[in-house]
DNA sequence: CAATAGCCCTGGTGGC
DNA sequence: TGCCACCAGGGCTATT
């Protein structure tokens, strides 16, 4: 399940491949995962576009067209996006394969086609409700010990559930929010609001480092996840609670 | 506002 | 070996 940091290391892969390529063709083979705009509109926003830049928004994928348009998609659990050179195999569960102009490919892959895709112009983007309300994201500017105290000092839900909600921090699943409240100490089941200033602190930290971290070993992979380039990444080895055990602390429902 | 259930989906797994 | 219930779980909606 893709999170925060294997969505930045997809992004950066990509980026390197795909900038100044342009788009001859789109093969849509599922077509209802395109959530906007119709199939037709589709095609016709992408097919001889350029791409000018590859950007991430929490667990958003952004690929800036020379037209203005953004072409967005989410992962949700088993999106994979990858650039696959001419000639070479493709992922058995491709979706949608963009055709590019040196040949090469971009092949959007998902076995349980959960994932979601849009063509959108930049003043559009609103109309994707989870952009839209996205909070900051760790490791940004915004997402001091200050504003997660403020936040949270009005919040009665668990804390692991508050860490999921992409409302208030963008980019944490399962694995990193597990990760965090393990670095800060912190049982899932604690209510947000009785978290001490200290606690707060120690769970900005952790938020901050386990991202940092999972970027820095490219990402973690379980089962599914795949950089760009169709490589897994190796975080998953330096995990201290996710998938280790099944006690109630770490599985709970949340 | 918070919790919960249901939905979207397919493949891997474990039980029998 | 084959069948099947069950689980994975992000994010959205509807309900309590």
């Amino acid at each position: 399940m893709p999170e925060m940091p294997e969505v930045e290391i997809i992004r950066r892969g990509l980026a390197g491949k795909l900038v100044d390529c342009q788009i001859i063709d789109a093969d849509i083979l599922l077509p209802r995962l395109i959530k906007w705009p119709g199939i037709d509109d589709f095609s016709a926003s992408v097919v001889g576009r350029t791409i000018k830049q590859v950007n991430r928004q929490g667990k958003y994928l952004l690929f800036v067209l020379d037209n203005g348009n953004n072409l967005v998609f989410h992962l949700r659990m088993t999106g994979r996006l990858c650039w696959v050179a001419a000639g070479a195999e493709q992922d058995a569960y491709r979706r949608i394969v963009f055709a590019l102009d040196s040949g090469d490919s971009l092949v959007y892959a998902d076995t349980r086609t959960l994932g979601t895709v849009y063509v959108l112009p930049q003043e559009d983007l609103w109309r994707i409700s989870g952009l839209a309300s996205l909070g900051p994201e760790p490791l940004s500017e915004a997402f001091t010990a200050e504003y997660l105290s403020l936040v949270l000092a009005k919040k009665r839900t668990k804390i692991k559930s508050f860490l999921l909600n992409q409302k208030y921090i963008g980019g944490l699943g399962n694995i990193y929010a597990d990760e965090a409240l393990a670095v800060a100490g912190i049982h899932p089941l604690r209510t947000a609001e009785t978290l001490l200033p200290d606690e707060v602190k120690r769970l900005h930290a952790a938020v901050n480092q386990v991202i940092a971290e999972g970027i820095a070993d490219g990402g973690t992979t379980f089962r599914d996840y795949r950089n760009g380039e169709g490589k897994a990444g190796h975080h998953q080895e330096r995990l201290l609670v996710y998938g280790r055990d099944k006690s109630p602390a770490s599985t709970a429902a949340m």
